[in-house]
DNA sequence: CGGGTTTGACCGGCGC
DNA sequence: GCGCCGGTCAAACCCG
């Protein structure tokens, strides 16, 4: 796919496309790690929606997440910690040794669960926001409400609840990020207030509905929202997994709603081990030997948990 | 030819 | 009721 044949018109699949492909097609070659460092700087807003994939009899599936050659780092904390979390990771950035310092393909990426709204809709201000507001307000509704209707509103609420989104910030040049899963476009319509337009892709496996949505930020057009709803019933495609993660990476992860500060780097250039997710950090960490104690506990909860959440992380990486 | 993308049409929810 | 908007459908198209 080249710039030249894409429509001009549908910037989405021009140059940014292709970078997307470029990346990948260096992680399958298993091509020295030549698009710069990346990081992805993940933000876990709901803590319920934490424990629910920890809990998720599909633990050993869940969501997809982007896993570009790159370093990845994930937030787990309450809203609070968002931006300070996302901030902290540009601070210390320059400690992170991942890779070359190309420009291409920098990225970093904040992610946020919630069973009805995300992230996303929040940062557009669109009309999920204000249906949050209108079922809050339901909550409060007057004996004289029809059962009825109260019945529909409840029953409205489960469903929505049912959904369970998980929203990724990422900063990054690329779209449409790899994770693993095979995706099939269905929809792209434009956003209001924003001159990017939203992707809607499906997972393509058989009775898999996963589906997630795309859009760049208005706000800052280098940030990639990427909105995940429900969970893989199934694995990755093998195919995929063997690509994925060919190519030298960082990970590092920050769980503040288990602890009050966590945050360790994976390093994919090797099979992960305790000793790649726990050392890393504290290169960077001006921290006491008792703090490093407690928080190595922390840590190993923490990865857990994160084993869990994205199990493609975690897979051996075979020479 | 199969699988993915594009894109206009359509639908339902919601606010006015 | 009407218009707006997000989300989805599906025919046409593209590509390997």
């Amino acid at each position: 796919m080249s710039n030249e044949t894409k429509d001009l018109n549908n910037y989405h699949y021009t140059s940014s496309y292709d970078h997307y492909n470029n990346i990948n097609s260096q992680s399958v070659m298993n091509l020295p790690y030549v698009s710069g460092p990346s990081t992805y700087n993940a933000n876990i807003i709901s803590p319920q929606i934490g424990s629910d994939l920890h809990s998720s009899p599909q633990g050993a599936y869940g969501l997809g997440f982007e896993l570009s050659p790159s370093s990845t780092e994930f937030f787990n904390s309450q809203e609070n910690d968002f931006y300070s979390a996302y901030n902290y990771n540009i601070s210390h950035k320059s400690h992170e040794v991942v890779g070359g310092g190309g420009a291409i393909g920098e990225s970093e990426t904040k992610v946020s669960a919630s069973p009805s709204s995300s992230e996303a809709d929040h940062h557009n201000g669109e009309d999920s926001g204000k249906s949050l507001m209108k079922r809050e307000a339901c909550d409060g509704l007057k004996d004289d409400q029809s059962s009825q209707k109260v019945v529909k509103t409840k029953k409205k609420e489960e469903k929505k609840q049912r959904e369970q989104r998980v929203s990724f910030m990422t900063k990054t040049e690329v779209d449409h990020l790899e994770d693993g899963y095979r995706w099939r476009k269905y929809g792209q319509k434009a956003v209001k207030n924003s001159p990017y337009p939203r992707s809607y892709y499906r997972c393509t496996t058989q009775k898999c509905n996963v589906k997630k949505r795309v859009e760049r930020s208005y706000q800052d057009p280098t940030v990639v929202i990427t909105t995940y709803e429900s969970q893989h019933n199934h694995p990755i495609p093998t195919s995929r997994r063997t690509a994925m993660f060919s190519g030298p990476a960082a990970c590092s992860y920050n769980s503040s709603s288990l602890s009050p500060v966590s945050n360790f780097i994976i390093n994919t250039q090797r099979t992960f081990s305790q000793d790649d997710l726990f050392g890393a950090p504290y290169a960077s960490m001006n921290v006491n030997a008792n703090y490093q104690q407690q928080q190595n506990q922390e840590f190993q909860r923490d990865y857990e948990l994160l084993k869990d959440m994205f199990p493609s992380v975690f897979f051996k990486q075979e020479p």
